[in-house]
DNA sequence: AATGCTATTCTTGTATACACGATTGTTGAC
DNA sequence: GTCAACAATCGTGTATACAAGAATAGCATT
C-alpha cells in the first residue's frame, strides 16, 4: 500500500477501471467504495477527484462519478495521438541513443522476439509494453516520456485486445525490428514514420478495434 | 463561482499558478488557502489533488504541495511535445477542414494580422491562442483538441514572455500566413512541418526563452 | 390508468475534530 | 562552539458530523 490512502486508493480504482472491474458509464458510489476498502469517504473523494482530472471517471456535481466511456472514435483519436507522441520518441530515441538506452532497447526487442515466436500474447503483451517504455526512455524527454505512459497506460486495455487479432503478433515484431534498425542508424525520421504506422490504427485494423471492443 | 467550491477552487489556484502569483517551488498551505478562500480544508484539499493529477503541483506525502518548477528544460520538452501535438492538429485540418473550422481560421488569422500590424504584442498574444485554437477544432479530434488546450494552457505564461523578443511578432504572423496557405491548400504534411517549426523552441529561441524565464 | 406534485430518502458537498508524522527550536554534552 | 537528542508545535491525513440538493416513491387528481 502506498503512503497515504487516498493515493492508493487512487491507483486501486484506476486499475479497476483500466482493467474494465468497473465498466463504462458505471456509477462509483462514495460511500460503496469507501466501506468495500475499509476507509471513510474522504480519501475515496480524494481519488476520484484526481481520477476526474486525469479523465478517467467524470464527476458530475452533485451527481456523483461514472466511469467515461470513451467510445471506439475516441479510442481511435487517442491511438492518433499516441502515435504522434511515440514517433517524436522515436525520433529523439534516434538521435540520442546512448550505450544504455541501446542495450535496453536490444533486451527488450529480444525478449519480443522469444515471445512472438512462441505465439505467447501474454508474455508478448507485456515484452511490447517494455519494448516500447525503453524507447520512451531513450528519447530522453522526460515530459515526453511521461506522457508517453499515461497515455499508453490508459490505452493498456484496447492493445491488449487488438494483440488478439489474427498475426498481429508475427506482423508487429516484424515492425519492431525496422524499428529498432532505424533508430540503430541514427535515422530519426524514417523512426519516426514507423512508429506512427506502428502504434496507429489505420484501415482494417480500426473495424479491429471496434470489433474487439463490442465483444467486451 | 462554479457549481461547487472544490472545482472553483482549483480553477482559481490553477489561474494563481499560472499567472505566476504562486512562484514555482512556493509551498501551499492548505490552512492559508482555505482562511484566504473562506472555505474549510477539504475543498481546498481536493483542489489540490486535481492539481496534483494535472501536474502543475506536486504533494509530497505529510509534507505539502509546492508549486512544480518546470525549470528551461522541463518547458523546451513541453514546447517539443506541443509542437508535435499542434503539427498533428494541423495535418488534420488540412485534410478535414470545412467551412466553418474554414471561417474561424480566416477571422482569427485576419485579427492577427491587424494585431501584428499595430504592433501591439499583448493583442496579438490573445488573437494568437485564438487562432491556434481555431487550429485544433478543425482537426475534429476531440481528443487532440483537449490535450492541445490543457498543454496550450500550461505553456502559455512562457508563450506571452517569448512575444516581447524582437521582431517575433511580425515573424510570428508571417509563418501564420504560411500555416494556413498550406492548411487551405489540403497539404497536411506541409501544414504539420510549419506548424512543429512555429510552436517548436529551435536555435536561438531557446537562449531567448531562457532569458525571459530568468527574467521573471 | 396515467400523470403530476409532494414528501421522504439517499447521496453528495463542506466543515470540523482528532491523530499521527514532520519540522523546528531548545537544551545539554562533548 | 558545534552537534545531537528530545520536546513542543505545526501541518497533513483520515474520520465523522451536518447541510443541502437530487432521486424516488407514494399519493392525489384528472
Amino acid at each position: 500500500m502506498s503512503e497515504n490512502v487516498g493515493r492508493w486508493l487512487r491507483d486501486e480504482i484506476e486499475n479497476s477501471i483500466l482493467s474494465n472491474e468497473f465498466s463504462p458509464g458505471e456509477r462509483l458510489d462514495e460511500t460503496v467504495l469507501a466501506t468495500r476498502f475499509g476507509v471513510s469517504r474522504t480519501p475515496v473523494r480524494e481519488a476520484l477527484m484526481q481520477l476526474d482530472a486525469i479523465g478517467l471517471i467524470e464527476i458530475r456535481p452533485r451527481r456523483g462519478a461514472v466511469v467515461i466511456d470513451p467510445g471506439p472514435h475516441r479510442v481511435y483519436e487517442m491511438f492518433e495521438v499516441m502515435a504522434e507522441l511515440e514517433g517524436l520518441a522515436g525520433s529523439l530515441a534516434a538521435r540520442r541513443l546512448d550505450k544504455t538506452s541501446r542495450e535496453a532497447i536490444t533486451a527488450t526487442h529480444g525478449r519480443c522476439e522469444q515471445s512472438a515466436a512462441a505465439g505467447d500474447s501474454d508474455a508478448y503483451y507485456y515484452d511490447n509494453e517494455e519494448f516500447h517504455k525503453a524507447i520512451y526512455a531513450a528519447g530522453r524527454s522526460d515530459f515526453l516520456e511521461q506522457q508517453c505512459l499515461q497515455l499508453h497506460r490508459r490505452l493498456r486495455p484496447y492493445r491488449r485486445l487488438q494483440l488478439r487479432v489474427r498475426n498481429r503478433l508475427s506482423t508487429s515484431f516484424l515492425e519492431h525490428c525496422a524499428i529498432v534498425d532505424a533508430i540503430f542508424a541514427g535515422d530519426g525520421d524514417e523512426a519516426r514514420r514507423l512508429l506512427r504506422g506502428h502504434v496507429g490504427i489505420q484501415g482494417e485494423r480500426f473495424s479491429d478495434l471496434v470489433a474487439s471492443m463490442a465483444a467486451r
